[in-house]
DNA sequence: TTTTATTTTTAGCCATGTCTAAATTAATAT
DNA sequence: ATATTAATTTAGACATGGCTAAAAATAAAA
């Protein structure tokens, strides 16, 4: 079985190859898992000797085949025990996460699946992302980001791609969350904020920095 | 804040002082948390430094104040789990004591009660024993082990003093639980074995060892 | 193409928690 | 009271995962 450190290093490396198609750097790694580089090349060179990840020296880390599957379901494991401290502990989306960071690590497949089912197997947690099923097959929604629409089009909000709290108690504070359906009023040149119409009730300014984190669904 | 580890050495000082009013041995304890002699004593040393516990060389262990005060949360944390991994995900009672023992090291006061809220400030686990509230007071039944009952006695089960799975899974086939009702039909003198009437429907003979197990209240 | 800056690796160190084997102390038996 | 057995502690070692400082490799700038 792998350790609680060793998971965390296969999660870093997974949200960083996830989307771009090159492998994670030592730096990026050390950002991600909060450490030294130092110590990351330690641990990656761990890790490669398990074959959880491929890794050349200089040039970084992408996961094997194995190790893709353990996260996965570790990614599983927290976006379920996310929904289920939103859905049914009642806290904020902002809280969530580093509590699930924890409790990701527990390992039982007859807890996580139970836990699944009492959920109602859920598709997406608090934020919008997508939970792998028991498999590990998970959907892809067709999104953009918000700062990419034209003024006049209307969308919904699906996800957030930062998950800080600061930035969540701000949506919070605008009365934005998944669900919240916009028309985008106004976009400005120079500086690229948004002037939106959130639930056809209140208007609101948003930075580009924003917008840019908000993944919306064109209606 | 305490390690896995360290958490682990102050629960089984607890559990081992509970009852008797004396030290745990530094055996005792390696029992407990299965690990040598040895390494028991380097670890009691520490938690001495710590004043987590009294400690004096070749007198065992006393857990201090403070040391008392963080594995009575422990177990409380242990024991929210169980009713959750029951009440909520369906484990039969057999299963829950080693998924709990791994839950109950999540750090979050906040989670621990909404947990105690949404199950609904349970004041019993599924194995019957008490949970300590958020200020760790907890209440004492007053019980005493089946085979202390005189033939004619009736009873309920009220609590189960081992958690082995053999011993649950055994009580599970004499479809045996909390709550169920019992008569003493008979004791036999040479092996203090009991003849028993379960739910006034069935008979059963338990051994002296499963009956002293048993826990339970006069009716 | 050199020089400079950045990234990555290596080397040496430390803390935690474990182990086995040996030494010491306490408890039991003769 | 002494000898034997059992419990406990010490000593020395190891694995894990972290650190800092220095060296080496790569990337960027001049
Ligand atoms: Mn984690
Ligand atoms: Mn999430
Ligand atoms: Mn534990
Ligand atoms: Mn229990």
């Amino acid at each position: 079985m792998l350790t609680h450190a060793e998971e965390n290093y296969l999660k870093a490396i997974f949200k960083i190859t996830e989307r771009q198609n090159k492998s994670a750097s030592t730096n990026k790694i050390a950002e991600y898992v909060n450490t030294s580089a130092a110590s990351v090349t330690d641990m990656i060179q761990k890790l490669a000797v398990k074959e959880l990840i491929h890794y050349e020296k200089y040039k970084g880390a992408t996961l094997s085949e194995v190790g893709n599957k353990l996260a996965t379901q570790l990614i599983r494991k927290h976006r379920l025990w996310e929904v289920f401290l939103c859905d049914k502990l009642k806290f904020p989306w902002e809280e969530v996460h580093d509590i699930a960071e924890e409790l990701e690590h527990i390992n039982s497949a007859a807890l996580i699946n139970r836990l699944d089912n009492f959920l109602g197997n859920p598709r997406f947690d608090p934020h919008g992302d997508p939970i792998p099923n028991a498999e590990g097959k998970f959907m892809l929604r067709n999104q953009s980001t918000m700062d990419n629409l034209q003024v006049g089009q209307k969308c919904v909000l699906v996800g957030v791609s930062q998950h800080s709290v600061p930035f969540l108690q701000h949506l919070n504070s605008l009365k934005i969350k998944l669900g919240t359906a916009f028309k985008i009023l106004d976009k400005l040149d120079f500086d690229k904020s948004m002037k939106i119409e959130v639930d056809s009730v209140n208007q609101v300014t948003l930075s580009h920095t924003v917008a840019n984190n908000l993944l919306v669904k064109l209606i």
